[in-house]
DNA sequence: CCGCTCATGTAACTGGTTACATGATTTA
DNA sequence: TAAATCATGTAACCAGTTACATGAGCGG
């Protein structure tokens, strides 16, 4: 069976329809966007085509539910949809989904080099507020949304230890200890 | 004046070429292939034109060092694109510099619960062999690359760290821990 | 000499983005 | 009724990818 290798996109989308049930790409769109993460815009060029895309190919079906209300149109998965969202996610894992996970802060990180040392003290400064706020976020989204899978509910704990291994990092930083940095008692390492 | 918003690949190639020294895109190219990381493949196709770009705009500066060897042109960084370098890195960090990173294993664990227990099971095993791998080719990269760059040295932390935090929320999944999993100490070993 | 890697590029494609268009429904 | 939001879509664009082309130098 020739099974198209498919964009962490559409896996991605047809898995929410999985996990959220008959959903419209409006759905899947706002789910998306009200997420912490920013990996992908979920703009409606992308998602409305590749559902469209994914019905004909099977993986998804759809039925109007425009009754009482005006046009909506619902999509759920096929067993075809499941099975390929089961091989997307392995296993077998494909080589591409294990990698060092992509992070623009630490690509800048990368080159802090290229700062004053106190232009450093400062972006440091930055990168901690940063991430309280993304925290904030993050637990802004687990209260809203309480998933009911239980898979589901985990990605905040992800999202939680990412944040603290960012942290660290960043306390580990070269130079980073010869400044004090109060306010924070929490993630302070005393090293 | 009007500091267009660059990408997040052209500020990192600027950044390299500002790490590195002079290079060609070829370097660039090499080193990009040989980092552990798979954000971006390093295509020719991507990065030869960038750079041609990026010295139109002012940010690089080349110069043919053909003379015993055949052409290659070597590309160093200016005054304005180190400028440029600085105001990607900030601070301030854009809003879209700090967000949950993108870990594609993440997006696949999101979904376990599509899985049955057993293939669950091996899906967690072969995760772990899998950042076991990524780990070796980290520790690889290292003792490989030694950066003098303090700051680029600092990125193998980054990767372990990121690599433990990963362990800890696979540790963490639902169901992981009763299985018999020796080396981690869970709470409900039976087998 | 043949094949391999070095080194620079170009052409075609593609998946996803931004920005816009449209109409229906709810709220002020 | 006017404004805002819901909901679905399309069109144009763009950054980065894959795949190919080219030629120079090196190693067997």
């Amino acid at each position: 069976m020739p099974r198209a290798a498919r964009s962490e996109l559409e896996c991605f989308v047809i898995g929410l329809v999985w996990q959220l049930g008959p959903s419209s790409p409006y759905d899947i769109r706002r789910h998306m966007h009200a997420s912490p993460s920013s990996q992908w815009s979920a703009s409606a060029g992308a998602i409305y085509p590749l559902m469209r895309r994914l019905e004909t190919e099977g993986l998804l079906r759809s039925e109007s539910a425009a009754h009482g209300r005006r046009a909506r149109r619902i999509y759920t998965t096929t067993p075809a949809g499941l099975r390929s969202l089961r091989a997307w996610i392995g296993p077998p894992l494909t080589p591409d989904a294990v990698t060092v996970s992509h992070d623009p802060l630490r690509s800048r990180a990368r080159f802090l080099g290229a700062l004053t040392p106190d232009q450093r003290r400062r972006w440091l400064a930055a990168a901690r507020a940063a991430l309280d706020e993304l925290e904030r976020r993050i637990q802004a989204w687990d209260t809203d949304h309480h998933p009911a899978d239980p898979f589901a509910a985990h990605m905040t704990r992800c999202g939680t230890l990412d944040l603290a291994a960012r942290r660290t990092w960043l306390a580990d930083l070269p130079g980073a200890s010869a400044r004090p940095q109060r306010t924070r008692s929490g993630s302070g390492n005393s090293r």
